[in-house]
DNA sequence: CCAATGTCAGAATAACTGATATGG
DNA sequence: CCCATATCAGTTCTTCTGACATTG
């Protein structure tokens, strides 16, 4: 995945703040770095590459000025299409040893161990 | 696993060493570096440690003298057995909500998957 | 003369910690 | 006054590269 995204100068945790801002909406960078598992800290280098290169606006937030507002450019948005096949490519060679049946059944025994160790809230 | 290791003042690659002297016997660092993937340069330092904690032995190989012939100790294979235990315990948790049937085959996808992608010898 | 081996020094990266300024 | 947010500086760890001396 890492060899993949790098074919078009991009990281895992450039891919996780678009698709995070995709699903989510608009967020904080606080709550990026919730959603996405990236530490606060260095999501302000990211959140400048993503900048620099367009993919995404900082703004101050209005209601909370301690916060800046992240968003999607449309730009940002075609770059995660691209990314999204390039991933989609990815799995496709990955899994290729298996059948159709075969990779349903991976990714449910996979579901059944994330949900086992995902702690329930609280 | 690394977090469990570490119980013991141990990391992968100490297990990744341990583990192949015992499979395959006494070997040099350089057929060590092949068969754990651990670099040639990192091996030392690893070696250095496994030897100041007295679990291999370090000695110049009579037969091809730019070699040094690495060998597991009696104290190291005792090591090996209690990390062995360690992983076991953690295998059984992080697979605990699978069934028998389930993990066998998850181990058949899984193995699937790395034949596939094991390049054919040359 | 070329290749293999062990060794050392260091680059590049990722994951993580701590301090600080600003605003709620 | 305490908490949250963004930022910056810097540590640790791993992976990986390059150079070198010794030996085959």
């Amino acid at each position: 995945m890492g060899e993949r995204l790098a074919t078009l100068d991009s990281r895992k945790w450039h891919y996780a703040v678009l698709a995070s801002l995709e699903e989510f909406g608009p967020d904080s960078q606080s709550g990026l770095s919730d959603r996405t598992g990236i530490y606060r800290s260095d999501l302000v280098a990211t959140i400048n590459d993503l900048t620099a290169r367009g993919l995404v606006v900082r703004a101050p937030d209005a209601a909370d000025r301690r916060r800046n507002a992240i968003t999607l450019t449309d730009e940002g948005r075609r770059h995660l299409k691209r990314l999204d096949v390039l991933l989609a490519d990815a799995e496709a060679e990955f899994l290729a040893p298996l059948s159709p049946a075969d990779r349903a059944e991976l990714i449910r025994l996979l579901t059944l161990i994330v949900a086992h160790h995902s702690k329930p809230p609280g």
